[in-house]
DNA sequence: TCTGTATTCAACAAATCAATTGAATAATAT
DNA sequence: ATATTATTCAATTGATTTGTTGAATACAGA
């Protein structure tokens, strides 16, 4: 009785169940920093081990990200750069239809940093000129997974004791994980605080890197 | 402890919600081709109308439809176009990703129509030297809430009867709800069935629409 | 006002999901 | 072999989701 048209929607909605749990969110985030062991996935989320290898098998199954097997670890990444644009597309559709994320949005978020943010292709030129210190916002481990060449690795945690190695005439500009990631945020706070002349990226690493810019591993 | 990241997590959680099943992804595929009536929409998709009424709740809670009241009926609609825009990127993810949807897309749909469909540009090039037949597959009240201007409307269950009313030189254009609608499919198979030159339009009516393409309603 | 109609609400059972715990598995190192 | 480590599996609990049924609400027409 179910024809073809049944058995899609089904499939499609394996994917939307994938998307319908906030720590799997989360996960994917995580995920799309880069390929990452199990262990080191529940840490950053905060779950159990047990708990983390039960939601990735869920997002394994709904074929959002892939695993292989690395020694006796298992490493997870994303599927392929499509699945950024549903998560894209995700968001956006919230920004614009729910009241809580615009609100969210239009209030946490762009009051920490009301002026546009720096684009990807605006980055590219002004590097080139050397006029800009790049600062990476994110932990050792993302950072060492892949980065924009040239960037410095500050923790946001580490920011403070930190600032007086930059130098205080150029300008910077951080990024971390995403469009909504809050370390940037943070960061930017935290250094136009200082004094310094700090912006923020659009969105973050991995839109980086699938927008087909260079990129540079440890 | 619920920081503004979290928050935000669990919003898109609750659109992903809405996006986890199969008769939900139907009824939106349905509101996508213009505003309808709890009714009509239960009737369509196959539901019990409080069972519809319940999934209709829940779809407008996410944010992805709005409703609004007229006379005794409650008409539902989509929130805006880029609700498109994420079934299209969950359809492609799904198509690139899910073994199970890609084996159905290259199988039964690909195989019922082994040409490229006409894209839409094309079809607007054809309709205005005159040299094409559009037929709009779907039911009539979906046709009635918005069409393709100058196409005709024969419903799949009533395309033989009413195939000799096509001139049998004219090339024929089928479109329906849209990419994995099967009525274009079947369509376009029992047109060539019976030797008419027949091609089948990208995606469906919605998409249409939200390109910015002339619409006609009845 | 009374009547019929469209939709929603409330209550329920069955199924599924989420998180915890502890055991099982698989690969590596000693 | 044995021990160690990373991950998965299995069993359990409580919460959530799904679909059904029948009642409640809201509204228009006679």
């Amino acid at each position: 009785m179910a024809g073809p048209k049944q058995t899609l929607l089904e499939q499609f909605a394996v994917l939307g169940k994938a998307l319908s749990n906030a720590h799997r969110l989360d996960l994917l985030e995580l995920i799309a920093q880069g390929e990452r062991s199990v262990e080191t996935l529940a840490e950053a989320a905060g779950l159990s081990i047990a708990n983390a290898s039960q939601h990735l098998q869920v997002l394994r199954r709904s074929g959002l990200v892939t695993s292989r097997k690395l020694g006796q670890q298992v490493l997870y990444r994303l599927s392929g750069d499509d699945v950024l644009s549903l998560l894209a597309a995700l968001r956006q559709t919230a920004e614009r239809h729910v009241a809580e994320v615009g609100r969210l949005v239009n209030g946490y978020f762009k009051e920490k940093d009301k002026m546009e943010p720096v684009t990807r292709n605006d980055l590219m030129r002004r590097m080139k000129e050397g006029l800009v210190t790049v600062l990476d916002i994110r932990p050792e481990q993302e950072f060492a997974a892949g980065h924009i060449p040239g960037s410095l690795n500050i923790p946001l945690k580490d920011l403070k004791k930190r600032l007086n190695a930059l130098s205080p005439e150029t300008e910077i500009v951080a990024y971390c994980r995403g469009p909504y990631c809050v370390l940037a945020y943070e960061a930017v706070a935290a250094l136009r605080g200082q004094g310094r002349k700090a912006l923020r990226l659009e969105d973050g690493f991995p839109e980086w890197r699938a927008a087909g810019l260079p990129v540079e591993k440890l």
